[in-house]
DNA sequence: CGGGATTGACTGACCAGTCAATCTGTTCCG
DNA sequence: CGGAACAGATTGACTGGTCAGTCAATCCCG
């Protein structure tokens, strides 16, 4: 049975100094040795918490991707307009980043983005948040807030590829960081995606 | 002085075959001895045309990139639209990978997308074909025919990430492949972009 | 005292890169 | 024309270092 009020939950602490080392150096060219380090550990009690070096960034990943999957699933419940859904999703993510840099670098760079490695292994949870948005542009399609020339499959393939190229920007340092900058992104992607950039004739 | 027509030109070989084993294995996970096994070359001539397993893998990219960023500057020289110039340069890109996707997932997956490691490296290379894109999107809200609600460089950002996003949904067998799948993905992600998710009233 | 928590030295595997030896084609001289 | 001399191409066994994962010993709480 574990201890009721641990100190300290060194398992917590492994994960922490996981997400700091890969962020920083990379899971590929981090050793096992840093992590260790970091957390201020001995090096076998991270195998004494997890089975391997993967198992760390799988942790990581699927904790984090269940939150974001409850969150895009609860946006989808709310009597909201569809533009604003992918607001509330789009402002989740860089939400996440702000509340997070390291971890959403990790879970995009390593795990998302890993099609050879860990992304092949999570691509069934991949695919669930791409079916969610997909599901909410199906939706507005057919109350006709949506045109139908983009099938929901594309258009959330896009929405979500315009997002994570954002949070890549920030991450490469391309774009500037900062609050505003943030809740400019938000109503950027935004706008862009459900907008367009063209000029429509007769528009306001 | 080098042989005039050499039978084979064994360094391409080598390029040729290190594609192939980066694509179905990745960069991190394959071992030198694969690419000269799949190039039926001995291990040690490798080394004889590259000074290391990360200088194949830079030829590679710099190789493609090279196309690419002329392509870009090609099309932006026409006397067309803003729209259609972000058509050419998605059909350029979606042609790239119709003619060779196992080097077009390498350059996305291990290069573009490789925050900490190839990716850093090559940021000069990646960041001009944003810029470029960027400035097409600059000149096309200059002339009217864009809305500038938003920034050039973010425009750039989406509509590459919309289009890496495309390809990686072909990657992951999220998404049919076939040359109707890839002409249609190249109206789709220009029509998302330019035209927007959104049903505009009052427009035809 | 019993058992989970914690330690860190050790091992076995793996693999990038080296290198000395060999091969093959070219050049040039007698 | 034969063949000597050379140079780059090609070979693959070997080395040195790295590192994930193991494990026996120790600690410490209840």
């Amino acid at each position: 049975m574990a201890r009721a009020q641990p100190a300290v939950d060194k398992r917590r602490l492994i994960l922490d100094a996981a997400v700091r080392v890969f962020a920083r150096q990379g899971f590929h060219t981090c050793r096992v040795s840093d992590i260790a380090d970091e957390a201020r550990v001995a090096y076998g009690l991270v195998y004494h918490y997890f089975k391997s070096k993967d198992e760390i960034l799988d942790t990581l990943f699927l904790e984090r991707w269940d939150v974001l999957l409850r969150a895009i699933a609860e946006v989808d419940t709310q009597e909201i307009p569809a533009r604003q859904k992918l607001y509330a999703i789009a402002g989740f993510i860089v939400d996440s980043y702000r509340h997070d840099p390291d971890l959403m670098k990790v879970i995009i760079v390593e795990v998302t983005r890993a099609a050879n490695t860990f992304g092949r292994t999570h691509l069934p949870q991949i695919r669930q948040a791409y079916e969610q948005i997909a599901a909410i542009v199906d939706r507005a399609q057919r109350d006709g807030s949506f045109r139908d020339t983009v099938t929901p499959d594309f258009a959330a393939l896009a929405f979500y590829g315009a997002v994570e190229q954002v949070l890549t920007g920030w991450i490469f340092s391309l774009l500037p960081v900062g609050d505003r900058e943030y809740e400019d992104a938000k109503t950027l992607i935004v706008e862009t995606i459900c907008g367009g950039l063209e000029r429509v004739e007769g528009a306001q």
